[in-house]
DNA sequence: CCTGTGACATAAG
DNA sequence: CCTTATGCCACAG
């Protein structure tokens, strides 16, 4: 394991911790690292989550509950069927209902 | 060490 | 909310 592997680890292991039929931005994710600054690794990480397993990437949105990473998934509405699958409603690649179904790990872990 | 990069965030218009 | 611009930072090469 490498050093390097220490902050996305840690962004890997948050969004195994989010719970069903819930989401979460990328700059809580960040935040709750004590890296509110880098929220954009965040995604990156999110990036390279291909290469793991269990990482819930379409839980994972921006602080305004788009999809703006769907594009990055197989298909183009992946994302999409695999939030709709746990009982998020999306319209136009935006949560519906977002800060409800918003989950801060920084609260919920702290 | 330097440069490029990125699924963000925030501010301003 | 949109667009444009800026900041920010960790990683890859």
């Amino acid at each position: 394991m490498n050093s390097s592997d220490n902050f996305f680890e840690k962004v890997y292991e948050v969004a195994r911790l989010i719970p069903y039929g819930r989401v979460t931005s990328y700059g809580a994710i960040a935040k709750y690292l004590g890296a509110a600054r880098s929220a954009r690794m965040v995604g990156w990480a999110m990036n390279n989550s291909g290469k793991y397993d269990d990482v819930p990437a379409h839980r994972v949105v921006n602080r305004k509950g788009i999809l703006t990473g769907k594009h990055h998934f197989s298909g183009s509405n992946l994302m999409q069927q695999l939030l709709e699958n746990e009982g998020i409603s999306v319209v136009e690649n935006q949560i519906q209902n977002f800060e409800s179904l918003f989950w801060d790990p920084s609260k919920a872990l702290k």
